[in-house]
DNA sequence: CGAATCGTTGACAGGGTTCAATTTACGTGG
DNA sequence: CCACGTAAATTGAACCCTGTCAACGATTCG
């Protein structure tokens, strides 16, 4: 019933970084049970100490926060493999809300045991760490993009990075991925408007840089893309899975 | 001529966690040196694996990044105790640069050793991981900030961050702390330009609100900027330092 | 079939950018 | 001691990218 770390089916994809049997073993003990939940379930709360923190093993979600003025930011997009909950493991308090977009399958660590799998082993404790700086890393680019860059060159950002992630695990077929996100979401995650996003794709699709429409995404010329978008494509970086 | 860590003058702030002797024993061994420079020295550059990564004892600093377009993100402002390289360390890679705004004086450690002293102390370990937790948690606040909030409520918004984390380094005296950054950085720190952020801040002024001129930020009532910030106080929380 | 959700499109207004010029402060060299 | 150059702050004006308002189409579902 519950996936053995063993047989994890992340593992396979070259984006995560190999494991020592040790490792795995210890992942395995610290993983306290699996959780199947449907499309929009909330996960995590902001500001809550949630005793439970999560793998996403299957399906995708959204981080997010809501502002006083009822505004809400997109923080960032969950994929398989994305850890959820390391503020609240760490500092005992979420800094933004996670809700299911899809379906999803979690694995489920207890909070209570993740100082002991931290203490643990170092590998681990510093697989966590780079964790956090990596998400540290990805949240200033985007605050440079949401600062920066103008619409059109936003979204070809987001587009360029959603895509680029579909293709760590697996996701990407004939140049297409499946992206089961609301234009809205999107709007939120850039600080758009969602009529400007909806122009902005469209533009994107005439030009025919990028077409997400029907919950499917396709680019045919990354490259290009990454030109509308003002970046520059560095090489993917293997990352630990927990 | 080299503080001592033992003498160290942040750790009598009480912002600062409290570190048992072998903590700060651990953490002096760690430490290689120290360092003096002028304003507008490069400390880290983007991209770049530095050999040697710092904690600011005493002066301020911008954390920032530039991109392929020429334009500059400013990601953070940084305070005496801040650590910078966290990436380098981690990641071997820093995803912003980071330059010094005033005079400062950095204690150094060697890149080298950071692996040794995560290793030596599962608390400094876990230390490192809160830090880098924490300026997650930061970002994605300013991420909020910049997507969801008018000029006005931005600019509030820096201010009170920037004042709050003033006041837990001692630098608040009379509702008012040097804050010796130009205007250029705050526009590029939340995404507006000069003139906007000029013209917001007079209007700050004249509201009676915040009042920054000639490097001197004054603040006579909190509330009542966070209100315009529209923004929750939350208590200060105490950091681990490093 | 009606309600709800999401995507699309047009019209219009406004918050913020850009351009440009002036002011102030300050250090430097003659 | 003053002229000059430079950096930063300030102010005015024109413009435009993006937000807001509003309506409509497409799809799903109870």
């Amino acid at each position: 019933m519950i996936t053995d770390c063993n047989a994890c089916p992340l593992r396979k994809y070259d984006f995560f970084q190999d494991m020592t049997q040790d490792e795995v073993d210890k992942t395995q003990r610290f993983k306290s049970g699996e959780l199947s939940v449907d499309p929009g379930t909330p996960i995590l709360m902001e500001g809550s100490n949630a005793p439970q923190i999560y793998t996403a093993l299957r399906g995708m979600g959204l981080r997010y926060k809501i502002l006083p003025n009822g505004r809400r930011q997109v923080v960032n997009f969950i994929f398989p493999g994305d850890f959820i909950g390391l503020q609240a493991g760490l500092i005992g308090e979420m800094g933004h809300s996670v809700d299911a977009t899809t379906h999803m399958k979690l694995c489920v660590f207890d909070r209570a045991d993740f100082f002991e799998f931290f203490r643990g082993s170092v590998p681990r404790a510093f697989d966590v760490t780079w964790l956090a700086a990596r998400e540290e890393h990805f949240l200033g680019d985007a605050l440079a993009t949401i600062g920066q860059r103008s619409a059109l060159a936003s979204i070809a950002w987001a587009l360029v990075q959603l895509f680029r992630r579909g293709s760590t695990v697996d996701m990407v077929r004939n140049d297409t991925m499946p992206l089961p996100y609301r234009q809205q979401d999107m709007a939120d995650a850039l600080g758009l408007s969602l009529v400007h996003t909806n122009k902005t794709l469209a533009r994107l699709r005439e030009r025919q840089l990028a077409n997400w429409s029907d919950g499917l995404l396709t680019i045919r010329d990354l490259k290009k893309l990454a030109d509308v978008a003002e970046m520059e494509l560095e090489p993917l970086r293997r990352r630990p899975l927990i």
